[in-house]
DNA sequence: GGTTTAGAGTTACAAGTTGTAGCGGTACGA
DNA sequence: TCGTACCGCTACAACTTGTAACTCTAAACC
């Protein structure tokens, strides 16, 4: 039983944005955050310092100090975050069942059945070690 | 281009109980989610009412009179509303790729691998009609 | 016909979240 | 020693959420 399994509080717009350029640079300062999302949304660095100090009372990411600065990285891999709110969708409306999931991505062609046939197969091979 | 392709406005955690009773029901009144939902979760009956109105202002639910009562009942089918969930998500972090999610899900072990194939067989006959 | 009443709408409000940032402290470099 | 880069603290308006009192209206009862 993991950590990374807990429930984390949500994210806001925000936040998720933030933290998805932390996911694609893998680790950044606050004024390299700023930098990064100026166009997309500019902020004050004090702003930028908020959004990261609240994503770290969350526990989506953490932060070492280099020389002075903050560096700042996602405590887990965006995969797992994904995973865990996938899971919660699964538990919430198919009753935990992920197969019954896979069902309705097929049914609602979200995945073509036989894509999914042959990535089973794919996936199949490689059992776990 | 359907408009349930329209991403609604987010759901709060009572607005989220009250239209899965709703689903569960299939259709209801407002005394009658209250009385259900007595037990899980005690509401004022003008209560349960603004949660209904706020559902439906959002799109989730709509209602219709039967003599001077109105009777609510979900816009979509839950299936639908989940899969707009799991899509928004797979585009976020898989960028589309259902197929990503679907591999992402044995990975992390939320499917197993054989489960899947077996899966896939049983979806693979019943091809679109 | 006047009164109770079920069922609907309007309005409110405190607590919490979100986006945004000013201010003030501190230590390093010139 | 003084500016500057960086950090935490504090704030605050706007919005959301849970909760509900109050009000209105028409059907139902006496």
């Amino acid at each position: 039983m993991r950590n990374t399994k807990l429930a984390k509080k949500p994210l806001s717009g925000l936040e998720q944005m933030v933290l998805e350029f932390l996911w694609g640079r893998g680790r950044a300062s606050a004024e390299e955050v700023r930098e990064g999302l100026m166009e997309r949304h500019a902020m004050k660095d004090a702003t930028v310092r908020t959004i990261l100090r609240r994503l770290e009372e969350k526990g989506y990411v953490s932060h070492r100090e280099e020389g002075r600065t903050y560096i700042y990285s996602g405590v887990e891999k965006p995969e797992s975050v994904a995973m865990r709110a996938i899971r919660q969708i699964i538990d919430r409306f198919w009753g935990g069942s992920a197969e019954a999931l896979v069902a309705g991505m097929v049914e609602q062609e979200v995945i073509d059945p036989a894509e999914l046939k042959e990535l089973a197969k794919k996936l199949g091979k490689k059992g776990r070690p």
